[in-house]
DNA sequence: AATGAATGAGAGTTCATTCAT
DNA sequence: AATGAATGAACTCTCATTCAT
């Protein structure tokens, strides 16, 4: 599963001490440690702390993207994608954590920013899509169908991935309840 | 609107500096520039950084209770509570992002965690309260009498006050499609 | 015994100190709160750290001279003042310390040098007539007349009195063998 | 004389500043500076203040134990020792004053406690193996063979070596007297 | 490609001292 | 005579970064 690889080595140690300590308690010499190397090593893949923190957004927010990646039978890709979220928050509450330090982050790093807005772009265009093939099929009611829904959704989404309260099991309350008023608490479950 | 206090000015300062640079970029020397003082001051009020974050937070906490204390008529209140996050997300977008580095503080710090805690139950029994009491004045439908109602809505008003795919102005996108969905997307506005 | 007296009380709380920490460890806060006062109280008493320093080694100093004042019948005198130390050791151990910090510190502060010469001075003076007398009274062997057994009483004396080696009670083993040498280790005991 | 090592050099210097300031005023700063480093250098050679001083005392009672380490005909091994400590007083003053400053810290610091007893229980047992076989050879009085002697002529020795009495020349008397006493004052000097 | 050693620029914290009251 | 509040200067320690090897 691992094919070793220095920069993704350490992009992962990265990850995994941002997930543990925030933005905050990132040290290059821990990540290093972390990743079995020397922070002069570090330094030679990454030249700055800047340039590895963009590394790991791009990661965290590549395992994002392919994870939700809307896939399996056409109208149900909705409801797939939100039981997705739910999957991910049990099997790697860490990504949760790392989306919720980049969120803040980027309310004032330009460059994470942009990485985020970009990523937020593609996923409201996504979910729009979907709401709409959702609604024309007739398996949404009509009035759902709008970039206020694909904000809900993603919004509650974010804060369920991210949030404190959600840890101890009771996270997806949240989403099941959304699922419900959207109307799509599928059967499948 | 300012009436002194040189341990509430630090806190005041802090605050801003949270919201403007995060945890990370917290620096006692600028916060006690900031409260035009010496840093040898800001340290006879707070013998310690932690401390001082501490302060911040309960000061935060409190603004958001404060604010969010819902009031007014009694039928309208979940319609008020929901506008008044609206309203505070324009006016104070630091408060939201405060509150954004707490929760995320919280998933590290055992202190922040029961901070945050006992804020989040708080708000969770007058959430809930206000659903059912909404429910029985026939004012909303009886199945969203829940705690997945009261997480969704917290959830979506954490998300909507902290992340930045709220910035300008298309923040309570989200919020308002909640409202419709739960049908009480008030006459009011 | 305790009559007041603020200069008193502080000097005392600052011998206790030294005791403890040693002039490393000695801070004014700390003394001033042992004497119960606020520390800008004690600068009212003793307007720098030097000058409260000072304060504390004279009162030491007395405190030595003071004990160690040969009394008594006349030709026991040194076996007296042998004792008297010995007894010192036992009751007040602090007073050794103290008195090893002054002589270490008496190497670089010229000040305190002042002191400790001027006492040591002192006392090497009242040594060497003791040994004078005792030898004249046929008491003591005339090779022992001189400054060298001054100077070694005076240093086994200094030695017991500060030296770790002498905590746990075995501390007077070489003032005693020094007794048995100088042929003075009297019956009294 | 000097062959380099970092660390060595930071040894030597902070061992210097002890010997001329005390622990007092010992400034990891001003070590590095004399040492011709950056701080930060010093701290990767020594991660805190109190690893430098452990390191300073290791390498003085290194120093003592050498110089000490009886050595030369096996009957005047007793009077080499007291010579050996007359001619580094001489010397190398510094060390004195450095073993002085050990010694009052050990009343406080276990860690230096430990290091200070060890050394002495070491000293104490060569000490009394020495008057033993002098005592064996006839060369010393019977009843000089004990503890007491042993603990007498290392109060004696320590107290010539760090206390300011004996600046300035008028040192050894002490130590002279002593060995006059002892019916050791060899002829050879 | 990798590292041990070194560093400049701070960071948080401490402390003797001052001053208005 | 006494204090709470304030400060400048300094201290230890940290950290991202560099460089010779």
């Amino acid at each position: 599963m691992k094919q070793g690889g220095r920069r993704e080595d350490l992009v992962d140690a990265a990850f995994k001490e941002i997930a543990q300590r925030g933005f905050e308690g990132l040290r290059t010499r821990d990540v290093a440690a972390a990743a079995g190397v020397n922070v002069a090593t570090l330094h030679y893949y990454f030249p700055t702390k800047e340039s590895l923190i963009r590394g790991v957004l791009e990661h965290a927010m590549d395992r994002f993207r392919t994870t939700l990646e809307p896939h399996g039978s056409p109208a149900d890709q909705l409801r797939n994608h939100l039981r997705a979220v739910r999957h991910l928050m049990t099997t790697e509450p860490e990504l949760g954590v790392v989306m919720g330090e980049l969120a803040l982050r980027a309310n004032r790093d330009p460059a994470v920013r942009e990485l985020h807005d970009e990523m937020y772009a593609t996923w409201q265009k996504a979910m729009r899509g979907l709401l709409r093939r959702a609604a024309r099929d007739g398996k949404l009611r009509r009035e759902l169908d709008s970039d206020g829904t694909a904000a809900l959704i993603m919004g509650t989404l974010m804060s369920a991935a991210s949030s404190p309260m959600n840890a101890g099991g009771r996270g997806d309350l949240a989403i099941r309840q959304l699922e419900r008023l959207l109307g799509i608490s599928g059967s499948i479950n």
